[in-house]
DNA sequence: CGTTATTTGTGCGTATGTATT
DNA sequence: AAATACATACGCACAAATAAC
């Protein structure tokens, strides 16, 4: 087992002001500790304090104004975007169908992916169908439009989490999202999704789940979901069938 | 008028690494110069170096990897458009060439995306290059990649706004964008831009524009721009080279 | 109005640790 | 084992923006 290695200090100073501000210390027009008072009550350095305010900049928690000082964002409204709570409620109205249940696998691109510092990951694979009405539907058929197909990479601690939930096995139909199965479970709750959308054709197993051709042109989506720590929780890879989904986004100013 | 300050030495070292990228310079594998290397080159101090990269870090543009070096991402240029802020900014490191000027068209689809009762917009097509090292360059040739082919419409008193700006008459080179030269003459702000990001054949125009097959999957990418009166400003349909673009957008946690 | 103190931004130098080759 | 390359952390100096006097 390797080393723990402690978290570096602007990490540790990055997660005790995160949570302070979520605990509402510094509402409105407050200002946080200034540089100085941060260096003088943690005996850090100025860089190593800057370092941490840079952090919080980056993932929009705080803003800085020169001569001024630092301020937390206003969280009432929603300052980016489409939420994370908009991925979790894709459940609503589709169906989840799993093709591969939950397994260990070698596999050296997800694990960097996920930061891990070995070749091993949890992976499930399912597709996502349409709600159809009820009604004209067969007995043992499953229904409704597969629209997506995705793979899941789970590090070894999380997949342990929900290793015996039936809703991952081989053939098992839910409506559910890995990410809202998992929450309850986490320590730290998710805080950030990070995706890149791009176009890619259907490979064997996506062209055989969602019913098209082999290299037809899919919109392909890498969602990396990141806990409060920052750290990599669940890596997500979905072709969606173009004619039947079109991701929407909302950007909203931040200032 | 206000003194020119010279941009940070981060940045400069930033953009021209971006610009190296865009260019092919460091493909798959090939380890871009190391901190030190880059220390020698441009007299600079590491930290200054080490900043250039983190902020690359954070856009996604490369990965570093303790011990072996930095790398580019894989093949496609990212850029991260999770805000307005980053979606104005495009224009940082992108070469807007205006292929059809502003004029008035009647198209009825457009018109009623824009919300108007009648059926007349003002429409201006471009396209859009990554910058390119200058030097290699021709007089009277463009320099760059093109990587998507844009179609503006703007409802009639918006577009009246910027009607003799030169930057949207045919042939025009800048560095903006449409809702950068926009906003500065507008009453309300712009608040939101509602996304819709699909997979569609490119038309003959797209395919001209960009250099690719008629047909070529590309990445469709539908903007409303609206005030904070909840007011269509512009609309903007383009289509990105998926092998060129790849689209990156952070979710967060609302509350 | 300018002056001064405060606060953040940029930039440099150095030292030490850890991962990779 | 040694060299290379990135990560963390400390220190200092000066510039620019802001606010209070």
């Amino acid at each position: 087992m390797p080393a723990m290695r402690p978290e570096p200090a602007y990490q540790i100073l990055r997660q005790r002001l995160r949570e302070e501000i979520a605990a509402g210390t510094y509402p409105d027009g407050v200002r946080l500790p200034t540089e100085s008072e941060l260096v003088a009550e943690y005996g850090l350095s100025r860089q190593t304090v800057r370092r941490a305010f840079q952090d919080l900049v980056a993932e929009g928690a705080v803003y800085r104004v020169p001569g001024r000082g630092t301020y937390a964002r206003d969280n009432a409204y929603l300052r980016q975007l489409g939420s994370i709570e908009d991925l979790m409620s894709l459940s609503e109205d589709t169906t989840m169908e799993v093709l591969q249940g939950l397994s260990r696998r070698v596999d050296v691109a997800a694990a960097s992916r996920l930061r891990l510092d070995h070749d091993v990951v949890y992976t499930v694979v399912f597709r996502r169908l349409h709600d159809r009405r009820a009604g004209a539907q067969r007995p043992g058929e499953t229904d409704g439009v597969p629209f997506v197909v995705t793979t899941v990479h789970l590090p070894e601690p999380v997949a342990r989490l929900v290793g015996d939930a039936p809703e991952l096995t081989t053939g098992a139909v839910s409506t559910n999202t890995v990410i809202g199965l998992l929450e309850p479970h986490l320590n730290q709750p998710i805080a950030q999704a990070a995706q890149s959308i791009t176009v890619a054709p259907a490979d064997g197993v996506a062209a055989g789940a969602v019913g098209c051709d082999q290299g037809h042109p899919m919109l392909r989506v890498d969602r990396l979901y990141s806990d409060t720590a920052a750290a990599p929780v669940e890596l997500a890879v979905s072709y969606f069938l173009p004619e039947q989904y079109t991701y929407r986004v909302t950007l909203r100013r931040s200032g």
